[in-house]
DNA sequence: ATAAAATTATAACGAACGTTCGACAGAATC
DNA sequence: GATTCTGTCGAACGTTCGTTATAATTTTAT
């Protein structure tokens, strides 16, 4: 009987391809669909034993709880976007090229894996005391990278502060901006009339950094950070 | 035995205010605590029973189901954005000025009322077959508005299309990307550490201005019916 | 061929679910 | 003072939930 003996809140299915993991992996699949239709609560384990075609007892053979399950989704969709972007990063030093990265990272895996983001953002807080805080740990860390991004961006451009109207934006309300704008996307994206990864990611990019840019650009064409803020009427 | 006899899909506690509609508005505000902590299919009629400190049997009084539950909390929190917006609206024929207020109306029922907006935004698809596409009926209205909204400023400043990178931008899609950056406020917005309505409106406004106007500014030279416009409202 | 690993059908478990029944008390009406 | 209406309740109904046990069988690996 196995189905992971360990209850410690970080084996993920390892990268060791075993029979076992592939099935797993292709019952996540699944999950992953029923969870992002009807949602986590709202799912119930006899719809994806009926998905699957897999036995309700047949399921416990893979894991230990429905819990379990939502962890492996999130888990697995939340390190493969930060592993696939560490990789993109590794390409370039210009700041505002890595945050065009990041952008596009983030929206080319909302379209390619609609159903896996929907139940990221969706089941956001689903989870506790253990899976649950270790996933807002690696929420964390994805955040706190877009916010280098931006600062590094922010420094390298002489911006004093993010520019919005006339009062400084702050980081984070800049970046929680841009995550909107990201993470809504599964709720309306409709491939048949809305734009693809690539030209998507570069509107909203080009619309973040407009706006975190002042009115007229406020940037020194190069190094020595002082001099006008932009200033509308007031 | 009341409960609302009939069983349209468009009848709420109506402007006359009996005890009845009184004590329900309360269930109903009590209602709105329970699914936004637990999510809907989370949350059970037992949970509010406990909450309010109403026995489960008298809940029943006042409502004929927990779908319709759903159903008026969501119909009436539309409705009175909606409502508020028309309102404010009135105020003004600018363009940039009723965009700036839809966006403000927006944010500020959002930090007033988070729960009631995260029940809203959350519980999106939950109901189905009635009273699902009613209010898929009221939200295309709210997302119709918006894109008059947009549409007027478009026009007013002579941009032959939205101006995002090198190719126009779709307004359905800088829509969305509005809608994103409001409707995900929600998720991470805390009163202690974020600016308050007035100036998160602003700010997302601005960052929406930028983002549809083009670089440098990307207007036709022909008409410009432009004038400066003292913002802040009354 | 044989041992091990997967998988099934069946059924059950206790718990929790949404909802309803019938009774009952107080207030309003007659 | 009797009767009706309004609000409230405890208790239960029938169903579904996540999960497990058992025993039998098929599939895979050695």
């Amino acid at each position: 009987m196995p189905a992971s003996s360990t209850s410690r809140a970080s084996d993920l299915p390892v990268p060791q391809d075993t029979r076992f993991d592939r099935r797993l992996a292709e019952i996540l699949d699944y999950a992953t669909e029923v969870f992002a239709e009807k949602g986590y609560e709202g799912a119930s384990m006899r719809d994806l034993s009926r998905l699957s075609g897999i036995s309700l007892a047949g399921l416990y053979y893979y894991f230990e709880s429905k819990e379990k399950l939502l962890y492996f989704i999130q888990q697995h969709t939340f390190t493969t976007i930060i592993d696939r972007l560490r990789g993109r990063l590794a390409g370039s030093s210009d700041p505002e090229t890595r945050l065009r990265m990041f952008v596009h990272n983030h929206v080319d895996y909302s379209l390619t894996r609609p159903k896996a983001m929907k139940v990221l953002s969706h089941e956001d807080d689903v989870l506790k005391n253990g899976y649950g805080t270790e996933l807002a740990g690696i929420k964390r860390e994805y955040y706190r990278i877009c916010v280098g991004l931006v600062d590094d961006l922010v420094k390298a451009e002489g911006l004093k502060s993010i520019a919005a109207g006339s009062s400084g934006m702050k980081t984070r309300t800049a970046v929680m901006a841009l995550f909107g704008m990201m993470n809504w996307l599964y709720t309306w994206y409709n491939p048949r009339v809305d734009p693809d990864a690539e030209v998507l990611a570069r509107q909203i990019s080009d619309v973040f950094l407009r706006g975190i840019r002042g009115v007229n650009g406020s940037r020194e064409p190069n190094r020595s950070p002082k001099k006008a803020q932009p200033k509308r009427r007031s």
